[in-house]
DNA sequence: GTCTATAGGGTGATAGAC
DNA sequence: GTCTATCACCCTATAGAC
């Protein structure tokens, strides 16, 4: 239960958790409002529909996943090496104090509910624009011979996947089977941001 | 539209093929006989309900997820090398043929409709040993000095993320903004079965 | 702004004819 | 085994009282 904020934020509040844990389609309008302690109608008041409250729960979640990095990308060193450790650093403590955010996101790409197409789309330009600023330093390193040649989609398909994959992973790593604690993930979690940039740096001199 | 099958069957592709893109909830069991081609009736004739009809779609595909493996595991060579090489082999040949595997998996772990903790499931059980299988050599391999020493859960996520990451990020890749087509896509993909092992390697040595 | 009551539409499941 | 027709329920959204 969500407490101490106004109802138009406790229904927001209610709706990003539960939408973000099971997606548009399985949460129900009914369970939002008891999630925030309040009447059904208000929802509708304040929202007008279900699909008006997903969307921005949306673009909120995926501001939060794009948003501090891309501002602080600008101001960072250009060279690959500096950005590594910057955006290892952000990325995992970001995801430390959202787990499920990769979760929505794939819940996204599934429902049809995002056009991530869409041109003025600032989460597309978000995007676009963190992938290519990371690509011209990527490509630019190896043209200085720092790095070795590879498609640079390698790199960052590995980069994130080393971030992001252990987060989508941990509900089976914490189950009974995987048999480590809620504590000893988010310290194997933090340990990850030295690791990461070396083992990174690593595969890239292979 | 699944052809040239008997009923059941037809009605089993289709379950699979819209359980595993959109998920439980947001899968209609008559849009499951439409892409079926059959009536609505004929599906609860057959599969009794729609929970059921998942269940049974959900034990497929995980078996195919561990299966091969387990059993192929069992008469590699007791060496995390050769395991490596397998693993990754097989992994990626099989996602390549089921590139929406991973989203089932992921809605699986959101949708509760798995008890995955369950001892006596055979596809628990098939993790279990999976898991086991591989730490033993790599405790084996860090005891022989072979390998830097580190917590076993970094090298297992780390390899499960290389593999599988890409596969869950491919919409985003093959989308307007990612740029790629999907013939692309999947020689990268190919690309990575040499790649993984030798990043592996060099990651277990920093 | 907040509530109760209910309309309106969709979904899973089944009865019963063939 | 396969179909049509329909039931019973659940969900979103809104009307209207306070």
């Amino acid at each position: 239960m969500v407490r101490d904020l106004s109802a138009e934020e406790k229904i927001k509040a209610a709706a990003k958790k539960l939408f973000t844990q099971k997606g548009f389609a399985a949460t129900r309008t009914r369970d939002i409002a008891e999630e925030a302690g309040i009447n059904l109608a208000l929802l509708n008041y304040y929202f007008r529909s279900k699909s008006k409250l997903f969307e921005l729960v949306m673009y909120e979640n995926l501001s939060l996943f794009i948003g501090v990095i891309v501002e602080n990308l600008k101001n960072s060193p250009n060279s690959f090496d500096n950005q590594l450790d910057f955006i290892v650093d952000k990325y995992i403590d970001m995801l430390l104090e959202n787990p499920d955010l990769p979760f929505f996101v794939l819940n996204l790409l599934q429902s049809g509910h995002f056009e991530i197409e869409h041109k003025d789309n600032p989460v597309f330009k978000g995007i676009t624009e963190l992938r290519n600023s990371f690509l011209e330093t990527i490509l630019n390193d190896m043209e200085q011979g720092k790095v070795k040649k590879m498609h640079p989609l390698h790199i960052i398909a590995n980069m994130m996947g080393l971030i992001i994959f252990p987060f989508i992973a941990s509900k089976v790593l914490m189950s009974r089977s995987g048999n480590i604690s809620r504590k000893e993930f988010e310290d194997l979690m933090r340990e990850r941001k030295k690791l990461i940039p070396e083992w990174v740096r690593a595969m890239m001199q292979v």
